[in-house]
DNA sequence: GCAGTTGGATTACAAATGTAAGCTGACAAA
DNA sequence: TTTGTCAGCTTACATTTGTAATCCAACTGC
């Protein structure tokens, strides 16, 4: 089991990078570019250059040679960084309350008729396991 | 209605600050430098007194006179930040899918009993309105 | 073969952030 | 009355972040 304890900081410009890269690896930068920019028009392929630099510096994302340019791929898992930022958002926002998180979202967004079930089942399961 | 769009940011640290001041304001400086230190003692109070003068000129927080020291209160409504906040982390890290989201916090915490009840009520009232 | 384009590397640069220390005046203990 | 102490105000200072522009080498169309 490697310590994944100590794990790269991913700033919030840098997680549309590294779900894009999650999505789909390796890429080359300008096919994160245009990823990035089928959602938003506005990002700078030169912003983009600069970002995957960073985050490869940070030990988040590593690449291939690919003639002289770069495959990029994701070096951490994408459950690692979306637990991370969860147990960070949870402690920071909700004070650990689980509770009061979901109750804060089952109210404030819209759930779907297939959130709806999903979520039902996994409490049957929660209250099984009690 | 006022404009509550124009939402001042608050950084990580800065929400421990004012989870405290949401919880009990006014409170002098010196007061909030004890609370925080009741959770984490490495808190220093010179860091408490930039922090809390930074909120104030973001307009996260004001104060009343209290001879020559302050009385700290919150500005800005918790449930104003908490939904901001709840809303970026859910865009950046799920995409804006509130079902993966509830899944993972439902199956990676433990959900107390109250939870649960709470949840399925919403849940029921959610699909109601469906 | 020269020019424009594209790729990565280097440099830029202001704002935000974390983390305080120093300065100055008031108040409290001695 | 002197002296530490605590308040807020000002200043400090390295990092991180957002957002690129520049520089240089390779490649691609004329």
């Amino acid at each position: 089991m490697s310590d994944e304890t100590n794990h790269p900081r991913i700033s919030e410009t840098e997680w549309e990078l590294m779900r894009v890269l999650w999505n789909t690896a390796p890429m080359s930068s300008s096919e994160v570019v245009t990823a990035l920019q089928a959602e938003d028009p506005s990002w700078h392929p030169k912003t983009v250059k600069t970002l995957l630099g960073r985050l490869v510096k940070k030990g988040a994302v590593d690449y291939d040679q690919d003639g002289r340019a770069y495959l990029y791929r994701p070096l951490v898992s994408e459950e690692q960084c979306v637990g991370n930022a969860s147990d960070s958002f949870l402690r920071r926002v909700f004070d650990n309350s689980i509770g009061e998180m979901m109750v804060h979202f089952a109210r404030n967004r819209r759930l779907s008729k297939n959130d709806i079930e999903e979520l039902k089942e996994i409490l049957k399961q929660s209250e099984k396991k009690k």
